[in-house]
DNA sequence: CTTGCTAAATGAACCGGTTCATTTTACTCT
DNA sequence: AGAGTAAAATGAACCGGTTCATTTAGCAAG
C-alpha cells in the first residue's frame, strides 16, 4: 500500500509538499500540485486516515448515544444529526445503548480515548441522574428535559402538556385520564407536571387513580386502556404521553366497543408518521425531531471548535396538532 | 495528558511491559501488573485509541450505509448489526446516504482510507447497478435481492410474493392489483416477479393497468388507492409492496367509503410494528429485520477476520402473517 | 556453584501521517 | 548584476502506541 513517502518519491518532491497539497493546496505551486496528483493517481494512493487523525489529534467523529435506534423518533433525531455532521466533515458513531448505563459508559470512553471528539445523548437526564456527562467530555443532550445539567436541546414538555389538557378542557372534558411513561422518566415528570398544572388551573383535583403508568410501548398502552374500561367512573378523555401508547389505547377501546372520539377522546405525543395515517387520525404534539438533531449537532460542533455557545438550553418550538381523535364528551 | 511512557516511568517499568499489561496481561508477572494498574490509576491514564488503531492497523469499525435511517425497517436491521458489533468490540459508523450515490462513495472511501474495516450496505443492488462494491473493500449487502454481486443477506422476496398472491387467490380473488415500489428498485423487481409467477400459474393474464407504481412512501400509496377507486373494473384485492403503502391504501379506500376487507382486501410487506396495531390489522410478510442485521454483521466480521464464509447468499426465513385486512371477495 | 532453559522485561525501531525551523527558489527593484 | 524579500520546498522530528530482537531474571537439575 502506497504511503506519502512513495508519492513524494514518485513526484520527485518531499513528503511535506505532498502533505500540503492534500491539506493546504493553496500553499503549493500549481506545477507541483499537478505532479503530486499525477503521482497519487499513478500509485493509487489513499491517505491513511488513522495516521492522519492520530497525528492531528482530531478524530472528526462524534458519538450519538441512543436508548433504542429502532424507535422512529430517535431515528429522526439521528437523521438530523447526520445531516449537520456530514456537512462539516464529521462522522457519526452510532451508540445504541439498549438502555444500559454500562453501554453508555463504554461510549463515553470513546471520547476519553480520543476516538471521538464529543457525544450527543438522546437519553433524557436531570441533575440527580446516575450517569452524568464527565468533565472534559464534550456533551450535548438532545430531546432532554427541564434541569438538564449540560448543553441541551428540547421542546417545552410542560407547556405542551398544558396545551393538550387545555384543549381537552375546552372541549368540555372534566375527567381526563393519563397513560404516562415510567414514573421516574424525565419526560414523564415534565409532562405530568404540565397535566397537574393545567387541571389545577381549571379547578380540578388531581386523582392518581386515573393516571396509569405505562412504559412508552404499545402493550402498556393496550393494558392501560383495558384498565380504564373496567372503571365505573371512566374518564371521557385520555392524554397519552406518546403516540405509540395512544394508538394502542385507540385499539384497546375500539375492541371494547368504545368509539374514538365519540365515546372517548385520545391524545398522543411525538407525532409519528403513522399518527396521521391511522383511523381516526391522532391529535398530538409534534416534536421537531430532525431539527432537534440538527441543533444538537451544531451545538456540539461549536463546542468542539471551542466556541462557547451563548445559550445552554435550546428550546425549540413544538406544534400542537388537532386531528380526529378528540371531540366533545357525550353527556 | 498522560502517555504510556509516563505510566512506564511511574511504575518503574518499560513501555513494552505497560503495553503488554493492557493487551496480553497473561504474559506479565502479577507483581508488575499491579504496579502498572496503580500507575494508570494514579495518572488517570487513558490510552489514545487513535494511536493504537493506527499502529495496529485495525480500526475495529464497520460502516453501515443506509438509504434513510428514519425508516423503521432499516433502523431495526441496524439494531441487529449493533448487537453483534458491540459483542465483538466493533464500532458502527452510521452512513445515512439519503439515497445519494455520491454519499455512498464517501462512505466507501472510509474503508479505503482505513477508517473502517468493512461496509454493510442496506441499499439493494444487482450486478447492473451504477455503484458496486470495489475490490479490496469488504462488503456485505443486507436486505438485498436476487443476483446481488457480493456477500448478501435477504429473504426470498419472489417466494414471499408468490405466497401472498396464492393466499389471495385461495380466498377467491381473481383480479389482484399491485401497488409496487419504483420500477427499477430491486425489491420491486423481485416481488413483481413473484406476482407474475403466481398469477400465471393460476391461469390469469398479466394486466399492467392494475399494477400502479408507488415509491414505498405513504403518499404514493394513497394516490394509488385513489386511482384504483376510479377504475370501472376495480380489483378485489391489492398487494402492496410495503406496509406503509398498504396502510395508506386502507386509509384511501376507507375515505372513499370502501371497507377493508369486506369490499377490498389489502396486503403489505415488511410487518412494521404498527401493522398489527392499525384497524384493520394488516396481512403482510414479516421480514426478520434484526436477524438480517445480525447475520450481516457476523458475515462481515468473518470476512474481516479472513475467514471465508461458505455461502455467499444468506436467505433467511420470512413469515407470512394473515390478519384482518384480507377476506374473500364480495360477489 | 555452574549450567541450561524458560519466562519476563527491555527499549529502540516502527507505523504514516503532520509540522515547522531552515534552506532554496523565484522574482522585484535598484 | 546584485541585494532584498516573499513564496515554496525541504526533511528531520514528532505523535503515542505496538512489536520484536535481545537481555535479564528466576528456577531446576546436575
Amino acid at each position: 500500500m502506497a504511503t506519502i513517502r512513495d508519492v513524494a518519491q514518485e513526484a520527485g518532491l518531499s513528503t511535506g509538499t505532498v502533505s500540503k497539497v492534500l491539506s493546504h493546496p493553496e500553499k503549493v505551486s500549481k506545477k507541483n500540485q499537478i505532479k503530486v496528483h499525477e503521482a497519487i493517481a499513478k500509485l493509487n494512493y489513499k491517505p491513511n486516515m488513522l495516521a492522519q487523525k492520530f497525528r492531528s489529534k482530531r478524530s472528526n467523529t462524534i458519538v450519538v448515544m441512543v436508548p433504542d435506534i429502532a424507535n422512529l423518533f430517535f431515528a429522526k433525531v439521528i437523521s438530523g444529526i447526520e445531516t449537520v455532521a456530514q456537512a462539516s466533515g464529521f462522522s457519526v458513531l452510532l451508540g445504541d445503548t439498549k438502555d444500559s448505563l454500562a453501554q453508555e459508559k463504554e461510549f463515553i470512553k470513546m471520547v476519553e480515548t480520543r476516538l471521538a471528539d464529543g457525544v450527543i445523548n438522546l437519553r433524557p437526564y436531570r441533575k440527580s441522574d446516575a450517569l452524568l456527562p464527565k468533565d472534559g467530555v464534550l456533551s450535548v443532550a438532545a430531546s432532554s428535559c427541564e434541569n438538564t445539567p449540560s448543553y441541551s436541546v428540547r421542546i417545552d414538555n410542560v407547556g405542551a402538556s398544558v396545551k393538550v389538557i387545555n384543549h381537552l378542557l375546552s372541549l368540555g372534558h372534566k375527567r381526563i385520564g393519563v397513560i404516562s411513561g415510567l414514573k421516574n422518566n424525565p419526560h414523564t415528570i415534565d409532562r405530568l407536571k404540565g397535566y397537574k398544572q393545567a387541571i389545577a388551573e381549571a379547578g380540578i383535583d388531581y386523582d392518581p387513580s386515573i393516571v396509569i403508568e405505562g412504559d412508552f410501548n404499545y402493550w402498556s398502552g393496550l393494558s392501560a386502556a383495558e384498565q380504564f374500561c373496567k372503571m365505573t367512573d371512566r374518564p371521557t378523555a385520555i392524554c397519552c404521553f406518546n403516540d405509540e401508547m395512544a394508538i394502542a389505547a385507540i385499539k384497546g377501546f375500539s375492541e371494547k366497543g368504545l368509539k374514538v372520539p365519540q365515546d372517548i377522546s385520545i391524545t398522543g405525543f411525538d407525532d409519528m408518521d403513522v399518527s396521521k395515517y391511522i383511523i381516526p387520525t391522532l391529535t398530538t404534539v409534534a416534536q421537531p425531531a430532525e431539527k432537534m438533531g440538527e441543533r444538537s449537532a451544531e451545538l456540539l460542533l461549536a463546542l468542539i471548535n471551542e466556541d462557547t455557545p451563548s445559550a445552554t438550553e435550546h428550546i425549540l418550538p413544538y406544534e400542537f396538532v388537532i386531528r380526529e381523535s378528540t371531540a366533545p364528551p357525550r353527556h
